[in-house]
DNA sequence: ATAACATTCAATTGATTAATAGAATGATTG
DNA sequence: CAATCATTCTATTAATCAATTGAATGTTAT
């Protein structure tokens, strides 16, 4: 006999496989492109075993996929509401824990300072490429980029900045999008770059969430 | 110095709380209306210590809410949006988990058999309680239908089914609802009204999904 | 005040989980 | 087919979690 409980219980693999900061990072990860358990280890910070057997976990949930790739492991989420889920978990903490308030708070404290960086909208940004009025930046890791990125994008990943800030243009303004509304790699890079006198605004959202609202993708 | 870690921690406190099936349990409880701790207890079958620990630890996470009446603790829902969470997690669990489709095509078998429960939508339910061509029955236990209910809704426990019966209309057809889309209570009431000669069917949602809706309730 | 009641706390036990290290597996390369 | 590489498995340890019990707290009724 099943019982109500019996698929709680099941519906709980679900809750279990999110309530780890670290599979959290990895579905995140996730998000920007497939990708080898060597290199979710490297960007998560883990052990290639101890990724292994997260991604172990997340697949016993349903949440990733695994498919052999020559002697790799290609990982990819399985789903792609598992995001709509984790960005509404962080909506409710966000709302309801002080704790999550202040910790995003600190990390995007610049937003509230004098120079604010006055984020450009979706709707901005797409006549802003239309009339070539803007220059667009992504500053994720080259691999991320490569596995997809905004039309017309310059990659310029952010620890090369320093090297690389020529090629962007001094008399267009530019946008600086990353990972998503939470990663921190824009805001660095508007801040950056407006210390090098560069017209700078950061789009508050990311790959991911463009990719899926069905926009162009390259 | 706040790292995305940090956040991911604290976000990962969400996904714990909601990785126990009693947990679960006791939210898709809270969603029918706001209890005491031993009325938790009851319905999830845990001792009422446990249950409490269970709060606390859902409270930790923000999804809960205490206030004290008299020498009871009410227990509330904090975030509505939590409800929305659990029906996207068990959106994705079905989709993907073979074991989750497994237990609730079993828990609902009888939809698939010859006659089938034919649920009824939203829509012909507004439509039939307005010409007064349906009657509509509660099957919730009594504390539940009291704290909320849709209108015009007799209420008769699905375990007082078999004694009141008579209280319910021959000549015209009945729609039963319970808890939710996943709550069994309606579809056994359809079952044995059934076998007793009443015209009934579903309705597929339950009271909390209809308030959600800002549907009128009573 | 005292008793009764609802809930929480504290301590304990057993179960589950996370991380580590090293061995084992599967696939490719020379 | 031996060597290499990427990943997974196994065993171990420490940490966390779930459930139980009995005591402690706070509130109401006598």
């Amino acid at each position: 006999m099943t019982s109500q409980q019996d698929l709680l219980d099941t519906l709980a693999l679900v809750g279990k496989a999110l309530g780890n900061g670290h599979r959290l990072a990895l579905l995140e990860r996730l998000a920007q492109s497939d990708a080898a358990v060597e290199v979710l280890a490297d960007t998560s910070g883990l052990t290639v075993a101890n990724t292994s057997q997260h991604l172990q976990h997340l697949r016993r949930a349903g949440l990733v996929t695994a498919t052999r790739s020559g002697k790799q492991m290609i990982y990819r989420l399985t789903d792609a509401r598992t995001l709509t889920l984790i960005e509404l978990m962080r909506q409710i903490a966000y709302t309801n824990l002080a704790e999550m308030e202040r910790l995003v708070g600190q990390l995007f404290a610049d937003d509230n300072a004098d120079e604010a960086l006055d984020p450009v909208s979706r709707d901005m940004l797409l006549q802003g490429l239309k009339t070539g009025s803007l220059a667009l930046l992504d500053v994720r890791p080259a691999d991320e980029f490569q596995a997809g990125h905004l039309p017309d994008a310059i990659n310029i990943p952010i620890d090369q900045l320093e090297q690389m800030f020529n090629l962007l243009p001094k008399d267009r303004e530019i946008v600086a999008y990353c990972r998503g509304p939470y990663c921190a790699l824009s805001h660095e890079a508007v801040k950056r770059l407006r210390e090098k006198g560069f017209r700078v605004r950061r789009f508050a959202e990311g790959y991911p969430e463009w990719k899926a609202a069905g926009l162009p993708v390259m």
